[in-house]
DNA sequence: AGCCGACATTAGGGCGGTCTAAATCTCCGG
DNA sequence: CCGGAGATTTAGACCGCCCTAATGTCGGCT
């Protein structure tokens, strides 16, 4: 922490502010803030930080005057070019991570993060090379989200949500956000992940779950974890 | 770096000093002092971290406040039973993330230290244990240096240096102390490290380097390589 | 015995990052 | 058009860790 790992090859020596842990966290929490297209909002980084918004103003200075950051309408911000290079960075490093974490030492899909949360900080190039050729150069994590590439350009957001799907029709699921420890647990154990083929027997509703078959067995599956779910919809029942 | 990592379980939670990086650094630097018998004092452990003595003199007086310290003589601190169960902990996880990266990832031995110098903070419980199991639960890292046990005792220093053995003595290699980078790589390439055996054909005198054979091969080693060389007096040629 | 050099400590300041409390700004609805 | 709710920012403080400069303390040497 105090020293920042040197290990790290920046290709970009032009700013001013270190890259500390703390500001790749806010890196990354923009990042996905922005990834579904809105500017970010001082009080939607403190959320998800877990911080205080005074402490997102003090940080946002600094990013803007170091070139990460620039800032839209009143309290809003969006990453910088420089600024989202970085961020794909951190969260191609976390995804590597989970990844590896994943296939070689057998970290339970909804462990994976919180570990990877860490130490995507203190991977350096080297490791993160070494890491991404012994996977075999993978595009996906175990939560099937993209990793992105060293250079170029990454799709965030593609699929659908399984939310969209009706009764009748077959889902190819191909990512599971990983917000929500609990909940992956729980489709762990429904055997629901990225690669598996679900059929949709009951739409969500306020007051019901939806209703859907697995591998044979027939599941109900909350709202909440219901969100999670993207993919694609791979036959379509529905004509109406 | 700020939030400590709340990954780690920490049996004694009788402190009330934050287990930061920092303090990891601290505690390694002094086990590695003490661990040669002598207690440890402010200039030596801040030479070792490459920090000022008054930011030593600092540190050291908030250690001895949550008990991971105690002060003998004037400026001179040893470990307490609870500083040193840390210290171990920093020192396993060190060395089992220098066998893991080496034998997993194909680290070269040279850059294995520094990688596990930043990764050594942020590994958890949950992934030491992980590693540790993958690794068939080795008892020496890389360099032959002992991996302490998760409990139990342990000994740090076991072996005879290289340069108290005479002409024509062999000499089993079990160790080589990774402080110097380029001396690591350079034995390397001479294929000097822990389980090799070398002849000693002249003793290091101030002026002359040490002269040996090694698998055939006749070479020179200066003082400062010599002194990071390790093990056990095979045969002893010399009757004097 | 006394002095001097080496070492340790105190004093005081800085930076990164966090917080609370108070002030300010924006925007929307009446 | 103005006021109030809600979001943002400023103000001020704290902690961890580092630094430099000045001061204290020890032991050895003359």
């Amino acid at each position: 922490m105090g020293t920042p790992s040197t290990l790290r090859t920046e290709s970009s020596a032009c700013c001013r502010i270190e890259l500390t842990d703390t500001v790749e966290d806010y890196l990354k929490a923009i990042f996905a803030i922005t990834s579904l297209g809105e500017p970010a909002s001082t009080s939607g980084v403190a959320a998800r930080l877990s911080v205080t918004p005074p402490s997102v103003t003090a940080m946002l200075h600094r990013m803007r005057d170091s070139g990460l950051v620039a800032t839209t309408t009143w309290g809003h911000v969006l990453l910088t070019e420089h600024g989202a290079v970085h961020a794909r960075s951190v969260v191609r490093r976390h995804r590597l991570l989970e990844t590896f974490l994943h296939r070689v030492l057998g970290v339970s899909w909804d462990e994976v993060h919180e570990e990877a949360e860490v130490l995507e900080h203190h991977l350096s190039t080297r490791l993160e090379n070494l890491i991404d050729a012994a996977l075999g150069f993978p595009d996906r994590d175990p939560h099937g989200d993209p990793i992105p590439s060293v250079r170029g350009k990454h799709e965030e957001h593609g699929e659908t949500p399984l939310a969209q799907s009706g009764p009748g029709d077959i889902f190819l699921v191909q990512r599971v956000y990983d917000t929500d420890s609990i909940a992956l647990r729980h489709l762990a154990e429904l055997d629901i992940r990225p690669g598996v083929s679900i059929e949709v027997e009951r739409r969500p509703s306020d007051l019901a779950p939806m209703w859907v078959r697995v591998g044979g067995e027939r599941c109900s599956l909350s709202c909440a974890v219901v969100n999670l779910i993207h993919g694609r919809i791979e036959s379509s029942a529905a004509a109406s």
